[in-house]
DNA sequence: GATATATGTGTAC
DNA sequence: TACACCTATATCG
């Protein structure tokens, strides 16, 4: 159940487990015995998210291109002396080192890519808000000269990566800004604000590890519906008002038409 | 146990 | 626009 910040925070977690070490890669499932081969034996170099790909760079040149989709979920466990942790469910991959276990169930994507692979991958992924190397602007170049919603356009992940369903409907709620107001309709000033609240609510969430938009909530203090301001709730914070639930990009937007401008 | 739902993306029509 | 992917969990009976 990832956006953005959920990849970003399981590379931070998973670097200490796994980077620099010799790694033993099985498919217990069985889906993935080819690929699993492939790595099995190899020295994992890196771990590193782009927007909600997960990258582990191995010595070989060759990397592990993970991405969770909806379904997707990855279970950590330390070695114990007894061994390994039993398998839950239909792993695709475990990632074993000498001193843990990550295993992947249900990945949307679970694949080998080579160097060249690698770079076309990265290339068509749009700045991630989570990354220092992100060229914001960018982003705004393919959003102006867009006439798509704002709200199809910031879950495009080619525009900007790492915003997902949640996110999307709770920052343009906190900037004001109406999800089917046209991407030309933003102006450099706006998309800036946005820009920055994005990458603000997801450093909080990889840091949290939870999405958290209401200022000053924590996850261990809170409920999940006390932590977002719009996504899922029936009455707008700010005004009172009904919100209002519609189809955009194919995923369910919650939105306020008293406090968001169509631009 | 069955069913609906989910923080996602790629492909075909 | 619809569906395929394909897994876990929550809710209902």
């Amino acid at each position: 159940m990832p956006e953005g910040h959920t990849i970003h925070r399981e590379a931070r977690d998973q670097r200490p487990m796994l980077a620099g070490q010799i790694l033993t890669v099985t498919s217990p499932q069985g889906r993935f015995a080819e690929g699993a081969a492939r790595l099995n034996g190899q020295r994992c170099l890196a771990i590193e998210a782009y927007g909600k790909h997960l990258l582990y760079r191995f010595a070989t040149g060759d990397a592990l291109h993970i991405h969770l989709g909806l379904f997707g979920i990855f279970r950590k466990s330390e070695k114990r002396e007894d061994g390994e942790a039993e398998p839950k469910g239909a792993v695709r991959v475990r990632l074993a080192s000498s001193s843990h276990a990550v295993d992947i169930n249900g990945p949307n994507t679970c694949e080998v890519l080579d160097p060249a692979q690698e770079v076309s991958l990265i290339g068509r992924i749009g700045p991630d808000v989570l990354r220092a190397d992100a060229v914001a602007q960018k982003a705004y170049a393919k959003i102006a000269k867009s006439r798509a919603p704002i709200g199809v356009l910031l879950m495009d992940q080619s525009v900007m990566a790492g915003v997902g369903n949640i996110y999307r409907s709770e920052i343009l709620w906190r900037q004001k800004i109406h999800p089917e107001a046209p991407g030309s309709s933003i102006s450099e000033v706006v998309f800036q604000g946005l820009w920055a609240d994005a990458v603000q609510l997801l450093e909080i969430g990889v840091r949290e590890n939870a999405i958290i938009t209401v200022e000053g909530a924590l996850p261990s203090r809170s409920k999940y519906g006390e932590r977002v301001n719009i996504f899922g709730k029936t009455q707008c914070p700010a005004c009172g008002g009904a919100i209002r639930v519609f189809e955009l990009a194919s995923r369910r937007v919650y939105a306020c038409e008293a406090c968001q401008a169509r631009g």
